[in-house]
DNA sequence: CGGTAACCGAGACGGTACGTCCGGTCTTCCT
DNA sequence: AGGAAGACCGGACGTACCGTCTCGGTTACCG
């Protein structure tokens, strides 16, 4: 997403031939990072100027837009580098139920998905912000539940037929749908509900009891 | 949504005492409401400039603002006028299975959800917008799913512990993040995997064979 | 200079059909003009903003952009406008030599040729702004000395061989270069210096006495 | 003008000590010059970028600003080592006549004039420039007009009282104004009518016939 | 002959003005 | 009175340029 100018990441054996002049200040990118995700927190992302960001990151404009295209493109990029859950700071609790309600308790104190509201816009017309986008916060995440659920085959949780990857689809689709589109917080309460009546009976063929108002 | 000035739709017999001068033309609503589709679906919510849509419903800006006070509101009606699907118009086929593939093959060909994309700022930011934006978008459907869920309850189809509420909020989730997010098509194909694999196991709790690549 | 949008000055017998849609306020003109010019004396040209201009003025920026294309054209009419000295309020003394000392001294009082220096590179490039601008500049002074010294001529001042065309030329071009090339001030001094060795004796044809230091 | 650090030119008799390191490229300050030059010609002063300078010169900014500290001491040094007409190289024709002529000629030929325009915001804000400035564009002009006057009256051609100091002053002013001011051109036509009826007369003290406009 | 300091091209940096665009309001005329 | 046209304010956008600073690399003097 950032335009990488000074990528030149593995230099071949034939003397890539670093560009000269100036290094781009890569300390700079995180500053300029982080003012754009204050920013989105604090006023939304109509509120996130260009001039805003530039000046909380003691930078200027022409500096930001060296290194990010557009507004839109570095929104996304301040979304992306946002703390992501991966698999191996997940705990393995050993159960697959408690595995699942630490995912949601972490992704109940994210605040990536209202601010990812701008964006869609953006996904929907430029392919190139699809795919970064589409990666960080769809597979990422479906993967993550993913990996939950693999654990829990192992141990011998599942059912023989279940088809984990769409389960794994679920969990995501629920989360977001309940913070960007249905806007009611992530709290434990329907986290635990979803858990027991959708994700652990999809997994592990077990029905459960019922409960009372959803969505 | 729409400013109803001209409301009076059913005058008391205390005689309204009609206001002098044109009357609204009410054709003009629809005209307006239908540039504003085509611009939305044609160059996505940014590029639906109001001076866009008023040009393109050959009428003036004052016009457009005079029945909607925003431009949000213009889009949030031009989305709502949209057909939406009612228990009604849904053929009783007599078959879960078969109930819900008709709303998911509805759904699919349904545009409103790549539009509203560029709504969800709006969304987050002003209150009066989420509650017609909810009910809309969220509780209508999910309202619909309930229906046909209760439509094989009373048929004896689903399993006495099934949290249905729940079910009925998983459908419009992952119809939604499937178009909006990951930006892949609702085809029957996956419609079908859904359904058999997601939605029938947890309303009639039968567990289902596996099957592949759901994201 | 001033883009006119609304001109249909002398609408034709042909019912020019006056477009329909709010008119311009045309004392914002004047407003403008007049916070171009306090900006031009308070800050120079390139002090001069145009967003400061919009600011003082009260009005949008886009409000200036419609009526004059660019800041060199805003700044040549704020110029232009400057109150500019014409024949009928210069009072005939009589005297060929105080008509001029009166006219150098209004000159030396104007403030148009410090601030049309930063537009001599616009004048260059512009052929539309050359026009204006030579008219108001150039033609316009060595008109007004033209018809002080026809005066003069009909008074039987001046000598039958003289050059009074070119003569009248002289005058503005030595106040140009003394104000804005050389940065001395035109001063009494300076005036009475150039009327009595310069002016008069080329238009009456009677040669002066000396004095020292010129430039 | 011309920032001299390697200066040193004459090395006390207390050990001038000079500095180690990398000599100055000097021939690099005339490729610099020339491209300054180039660019002005074609561009005007604004077209003039630092950056396309330094890239016509094949050198980097810092090179340039290292020995002109700003782009408007770059243009006047580019305008100032532009061949000045000195009296040595002016050929005494031993007519006053033609010894005018001939300058004006040559000042028609220079382009100093046309491009000078921009710089008469800087020379009116940058006391250091304005010397300068004075010096070649003012001063330098005004003393090869006095020298050849001053020839003139050592042959006795020109009058007793005549104010040779105020007489050199006009021709400078007259140039100026027509080139930069006017913007028309310095031709022969007008050469000639400036010295037969402004220049000549001031100077012998003999009245000229008439002739038609002048400005 | 190796160290050191000033040079070099390239180009990133902070700051700031420019001119464009849009949302939402207000005004003018016409029907 | 309602409607079409369009001017209005405010403010964000993305571009361009100035003058400075930094980078890695290249001279040339000096010890």
């Amino acid at each position: 997403m950032r335009e990488d100018a000074t990528a030149a990441a593995v230099p071949g054996p034939d003397a890539p031939a670093r560009r000269p002049g100036r290094r781009r200040d890569g300390a700079k990118d995180d500053v300029i990072l982080q003012a754009a995700r204050e920013l989105l927190t604090e006023r939304g992302y109509d509120g996130m100027t260009m001039d805003a960001v530039a000046e909380r990151a003691g930078a200027g404009k022409a500096t930001v837009y060296r290194r990010w295209p557009s507004k839109v493109q570095l929104t996304v990029d301040s979304l992306l580098c946002s703390k992501q859950v991966t698999i191996d700071e997940l705990p393995d609790t050993g159960s697959l139920r408690e595995d699942l309600l630490t995912i949601f308790t972490m992704a109940g104190r994210m605040k990536n998905d209202d601010l990812m509201s701008g964006l869609l816009t953006a996904v929907r017309d430029e392919p190139e912000v699809r795919s970064v986008f589409h990666e960080q916060f769809v597979a990422g995440r479906v993967r993550l539940v993913r990996e939950v659920l693999e654990r829990a085959r192992l141990r011998g949780e599942t059912a023989p037929g279940a088809d984990l990857d769409m389960v794994a689809a679920v969990a995501p689709a629920m989360v977001h749908y309940r913070k960007v589109v249905a806007h009611r917080p992530m709290d434990a309460e329907f986290a635990e509900r979803l858990v027991d009546t959708v994700i652990l009976p999809l997994a592990t063929g077990t029905p459960a009891d019922a409960a009372p108002d959803p969505a």
